[in-house]
DNA sequence: TTTTATTGTAACATATAAATTACATTTTAC
DNA sequence: GTAAAATGTAATTTATATGTTACAATAAAA
């Protein structure tokens, strides 16, 4: 299996959050799978609304899922 | 997409990092004052690269200064 | 009070987040 | 191996975050 890239921590906290496909979280949260797949990859600037909706979902701060790029 | 209310704390954060205005906060995290002025009225959805420039500037975690109400 | 700084907000323009539709590619299951 | 599921992504549309300009309304200071 490829190796999950650890920056990527909404992706991690979907997976560890029971094997969450981007559609099931798009789903849950209220927002298109294309979405989810943008703002995993770091291609959208989301709004704090959303990530309010996913840090709640996946039960994680927002400051852990959200950091800024260098 | 879902609805969730969303109250922050900014400007108490602001007072309190020594009396600063609108202005001089949007002006160091590179926003019009006028853009601080809604998202402290909370007539805004900022992005999460707004948030994060202002949690750094005023040194305050985004889930303190921008939290979700059921 | 009068003056000045600060904040609220309206109208309009621009940039882009997010939705929609669709298809390609990759991963996983069989 | 093949088939299905999951993911990436492009083109287009819609909604809205943000900027610009401007002026009104408060707050603060004199």
């Amino acid at each position: 299996m490829k190796e999950i890239s650890v920056k990527n921590k909404v992706k991690l906290a979907r997976i560890e959050k029971g094997n969450l496909t981007q559609g099931e979280l798009a789903k849950s949260v209220g927002v298109t799978r294309q979405t989810m797949s943008l703002i995993e990859a770091q291609k959208y600037n989301p709004t704090i609304k959303v990530c309010l909706l996913i840090s709640k979902y996946l039960e994680r701060p927002i400051d852990e899922l959200f950091w800024a790029e260098e």
